[in-house]
DNA sequence: GACTAAATACCGACTAGTTGGTATGTCGGC
DNA sequence: GCCGACATACCAACTAGTCGGTATTTAGTC
């Protein structure tokens, strides 16, 4: 009603067709016509948003970040007073995301970024931030559990941060090559054992 | 000498280009021409060998399973006599291998099957069976080590052995974000320490 | 609040260059 | 004289990107 007929819908249709296009078949395999097609708009509306399909790839890499930032960001793991319990907790969540088929569950940076790597940086490089900026948000959960306990490791909270998301991006891998997702939930369960045996035997509850 | 002028001898190095070609720019953007142009045949070659594009990467799958696989059924980590020590050492050997360039160290069939999975039945079968063929080498130490110790523990010897396959594609994909191999170092010095953490303090050698 | 001018958002036919794949031909060995 | 192993020329379909045009908002003016 209140919405005429004509606003930067195009893009954001674009933007939503991109993330389940890609996620099936990958950057390269993914052309602009199936990208139109998919979200119902025509190849005029998709170079007056973006100026070359990598800028789309790049844009599709932002808002993959902001939306899962979001999405995390409001997550209810956060809820544990004790750091580690939170970290715990992430992995729970992150675990319990494995639900429906495998293109609605999969990271769309780590498919594009094995693409992308050595051909378009434009595109690595927002891969490359969207990864590691969520692993941002655990390291300082992580830190704190460290400092809690008064432990020095000989690994950074930085570097565990970054394992777990390359357990998670190898879990999909996985996922993808056997057709389903339990071999993901299984790495997951040994990454939480892993850093329930790291941080001793676990204080508040056992292990699952 | 004794080999005429020709043999099979195309079909050898197309697939070779292939290791490299789709290792860095991935398999959908590499073209049968790129492909022909680095094993410096021409396409008649190729379609005399390979019925469609889709055969030559479920052969070049197969080619990456029986080369890895004796690659590391003559790597030297099998000498150790304690089982627990082969799958530490398998992970050293790992690490050692990430030198050079990025698509030189990097795994062909995890590269492929992220854009073949949902296209290519034949290439993600044979992306498959190289992944669980070779973590299946690392099973039998794993469960020797588990049997060594009379463990009973509530995970099995084959999920931990995909385990560490899932650690290595997601590290490869981090290295790839990142530009760099380092951060992959540092996910394998991880896995290896959640293994001596799993069999309890490690007993021939101390941690690294 | 009516009128206009300039953006903005979008359309869809077009193009120049690839793309995977084919049809046919050559050439050496047996 | 026939077969396997290639080479060459070719094609229809597709590809990213262009371009002139139209519909709808928005800003400014009075």
């Amino acid at each position: 009603m209140s919405k005429p007929a004509t606003r930067p819908d195009a893009r954001a249709k674009l933007i939503d067709a991109a993330l389940s296009v890609i996620r099936s078949k990958g950057y390269s395999a993914t052309t602009v016509d199936a990208l139109c097609a998919a979200a119902g708009v025509t190849k005029g509306a998709f170079f007056h948003h973006f100026r070359s399909k990598d800028e789309l790839g790049v844009a599709a890499a932002e808002y993959w970040s902001q939306m899962t930032g979001a999405l995390f960001a409001e997550a209810p793991y956060h809820d544990p007073a004790a750091p580690l319990d939170r970290v715990l907790a992430y992995l729970d969540f992150r675990k319990a995301l494995l639900q429906g088929e495998l293109p609605e569950f999969t990271c769309l940076v780590g498919t594009m970024v094995q693409e992308t790597y050595q051909t378009a940086p434009g595109i690595r490089d927002a891969c490359e931030r969207s990864i590691t900026g969520h692993a941002q948000t655990l390291e300082a959960d992580i830190e704190a559990a460290i400092r809690e306990r008064g432990m020095t490791p000989d690994w950074t909270a930085k570097s565990l941060a970054l394992h777990t998301q390359a357990v998670i991006q190898g879990a999909f891998i996985l996922a993808k090559a056997t057709g389903g997702a339990a071999i993901a939930a299984d790495s997951i369960d040994h990454l939480r054992r892993y850093i329930e045996l790291l941080f001793g035997a676990p204080k508040g509850q056992a292990s699952r």
